[in-house]
DNA sequence: GCTTTACCTAAGGTTAAGTTGAGGTTTTAG
DNA sequence: CTAAAACCTCAACTTAACCTTAGGTAAAGC
């Protein structure tokens, strides 16, 4: 009896995944050629999936909604053991994991915000001098006053 | 004398905005087609800019970093007055328009990091029952203990 | 047993935001 | 005046994350 029915079962076939993890199936095909989840095949080559596809899948959506990339989080779960189903604290500690991505975005945004509402006040949202655009100087630097509004490129091209 | 000198000029060629703007020459071509900036040609069919597009690109840029698509941006920017070129004001109200955009999204991004953070504890990672995985409901609701694991989903599949 | 539903593979399409290249014209520098 | 640099258009390519379609097989329902 290796065909799944609607029943409960251990193995699941990429219609019922599809329908319980609310993705499509060609997503599904997807993942799989990208190594985000594994199936095997029954004798009509159909395919096989062990329940704990699901949690995986779960973990797939949740980090992407985190906006991680679908290799990144190939990557992380690919550190996930091979040779048992992933515990609880398997998929905690990936959780933190990208946590602390998610916080990193947090604070890059925040410090986005918070410069693009300083420089409301001088106006200088001219490129290169602002640092709006030069994230690496985006917590040191400081934009004050009309000075930099366009001047610092008529002064730059005149070098060129 | 219609063509552009290195020299300061009010008119721009393309190539001298990619230089102080720091962008391609095709992003500027592919800018244009997408009605983000204007130009317009001389005699010899080259484009020429006024130089306040140097600060609609600077805009842009800064649009982009904060994670807006350019059709958004070109949504916004379409507001701007086109009698007029845009005053500072101009530019500081559409800075605080995305400013608010900024603000929701790294608002969504702590709830979720959040939700993430508090269901380590529960490990409630499965679909459909779990907050992260939709986001309408990511406020009100909590996860709260390991009854949500699975067992919703095999109800779910039963009535289906 | 037959028909409908589910599944299979492989190739091609889609969107965003550009980049690259071909083939040809214009400007600029010397 | 000539050669190099800059510019022009149009089409095709790029990456990510899938979706769609075609042509064919397998499984399930009655």
């Amino acid at each position: 009896m290796t065909t799944p029915t609607t029943r409960d079962e251990p193995r699941l076939s990429v219609g019922q995944v599809a329908k319980r993890a609310d993705v499509a199936v060609s997503a599904l095909h997807f993942y799989e050629t990208k190594g985000l989840i594994r199936s095997w095949r029954n004798a009509g080559n159909q395919r096989r999936f062990k329940k704990d596809v699901l949690r995986r899948i779960a973990v797939i959506k949740a980090a992407q909604k985190m906006g991680i990339s679908l290799l990144e989080i190939q990557e992380t779960l690919s550190k996930l053991p091979e040779s048992r189903t992933p515990t609880k604290e398997d998929w905690a500690s990936m959780s933190r994991f990208w946590q602390a991505k998610l916080d990193e975005k947090i604070a890059y945004m925040t410090r986005v915000r918070d410069m693009v509402d300083g420089c409301i006040g001088c106006g200088c949202l001219s490129m290169k001098s602002c640092p709006i655009y030069n994230p690496d100087d985006i917590v040191a630097k400081e934009c004050n006053g009309a000075v930099i509004l366009d001047q610092p490129e008529r002064a730059r091209a005149a070098k060129n």
